[in-house]
DNA sequence: TTTTGAACTGTCACTATCGACAGTTACATG
DNA sequence: CATGTAACTGTCGATAGTGACAGTTCAAAA
């Protein structure tokens, strides 16, 4: 069994962000836990399927090509079952229940890849999807007491893991979207619009004129750079520049 | 420092669905950590504020009095900390960065709630959260030893729980959101709108009249019963109904 | 076979929005 | 004091959105 202070030691670091890096929390979870690859990857839902922004993996290059050039990720029961849930999908679970995939994970034992592992679904706030995909090259036997033991370390270490990518992403972002700042009446206008209310109706709320409220509201447009309220407020709402709570 | 053994029997009987009720899983938590209080909330987030969905607690009649029909959760820093991020918020952290909101801390002691606890936020793919607000009687000292030892027994506990709840209500809602499903005509004219099309420029693009797009238009400010087209996208955002472009 | 749901279309009348015109007031910063 | 920024207001005309009216077509499920 893993030492459980190196363990605690790892979950430190991960929360107190010393994991900036994908790599480094890849080597740092490879060399506390008997793990053999890992994968985390970011994925938006789309109408026509699944849209993957961000795919960090320590597979080989053949491995890799195969999985994402291919467009394995398209297919793999795993990621359409971890990335519609909140429960982590164990691999063998995922292949009974789907018979069909079977040559996928034939091609992934060709490439090294056991077929024992855990994948656990980390959602976001905003309803984007990332998960963790945690696979180890041991026997189901070794495989179910070394998950049972570990499955808690796991599911905290990638928790972590993901809100340091989370606020990385969002810090990136910031700088972009400098000249997007909106002042306090834009936000508040802008709020009001995406609860429905009318020009008329925030003018009311606010206790300024109608055409103040056109006034904010075409600066608002203005700095988001967009051509009508509607497409203004699902930036704001993209880019969280108006409350959520 | 708790039996690991009963740590890892708990984990299994709330990942393999033992725990149905929110009571259930108060009681075996409460048996098996030194917790002192437990409080599960589920919120989806509102233009004008944040509307509870669901909501169970450990807390006394007069606690849970006082901290629901006042209506607390709305002014509650350590909610809007959790329900905005991925990340545990520290209960004793968040009241350091809110001194405003001091008074809150003070009438959680004076009911029996000590100020030592954590507060695990637990996104669902949808774009709702929930959060999992764990709290402890002990000492600074003796709590930030506690916690190191079993955040992750807590994290992995409060998603196993948080699973169980989701596939619970999916099942029982599945009757009540059918009339909220959008499709695929209704998705694809909310996306365009969003992306700032009039309804003539998305009556071109979709190949379809204008009277059509609208009728879509309508049919979707229905079902998300909303008022305007504006209201309909910032819902559609917010709860990841139309992709992000 | 009947029913249901999605996709589709037309017209009328009213209201909301948006861009472009031309300003005032107040407050902080250099 | 000048400069800048946020907050505020008015009017005109064109375009966009919204609700209520009343339908057809097609495919799949009951």
């Amino acid at each position: 069994m893993t030492d459980q202070q190196a363990v605690l030691d790892l979950l430190d670091i991960v929360e107190y962000g010393g994991c900036a890096e994908p790599e480094q929390f890849f080597a740092l979870m490879r060399r506390t836990f008997k793990i053999a690859h890992l994968l985390y990857l970011e994925a938006e839902p789309l109408a026509d399927g699944l849209k993957v922004c961000r795919l960090h993996h320590t597979f080989g290059a053949y491995a890799a090509e195969i999985y994402v050039s291919k467009g394995l990720y398209r297919i793999d029961p795993i990621l359409r079952l971890a990335l519609g849930g909140v429960r982590p999908v164990e691999w063998t679970t995922a292949r009974r229940r789907f018979p069909e995939c079977e040559p996928l994970f034939q091609a992934a034992e060709e490439i090294g890849l056991s077929t024992e592992g855990v994948a656990l679904p980390l959602p976001s706030p905003a309803g984007r999807m990332a998960l963790l995909a945690i696979n180890a090259n041991m026997s189901p036997t070794e495989w179910s007491t070394y998950r049972r033991c570990h499955l808690r370390d796991f599911q905290l270490a990638a928790n972590l893991f993901h809100a340091s990518m989370l606020e990385h992403a969002a810090m990136a972002g910031a700088i972009d979207e400098r000249d997007m700042r909106l002042t306090g009446r834009e936000t508040e206008v802008l709020t009001w619009s995406a609860a429905g209310k009318s020009y008329w109706e925030i003018a009311t709320i606010l206790g300024i004129s109608e055409r103040t409220v056109r006034f904010f509201m075409t600066n608002a447009r203005r700095k988001l750079n967009v051509v009508s309220n509607t497409q203004a407020v699902a930036q704001a709402v993209r880019h969280a520049l108006i409350p959520t709570i």
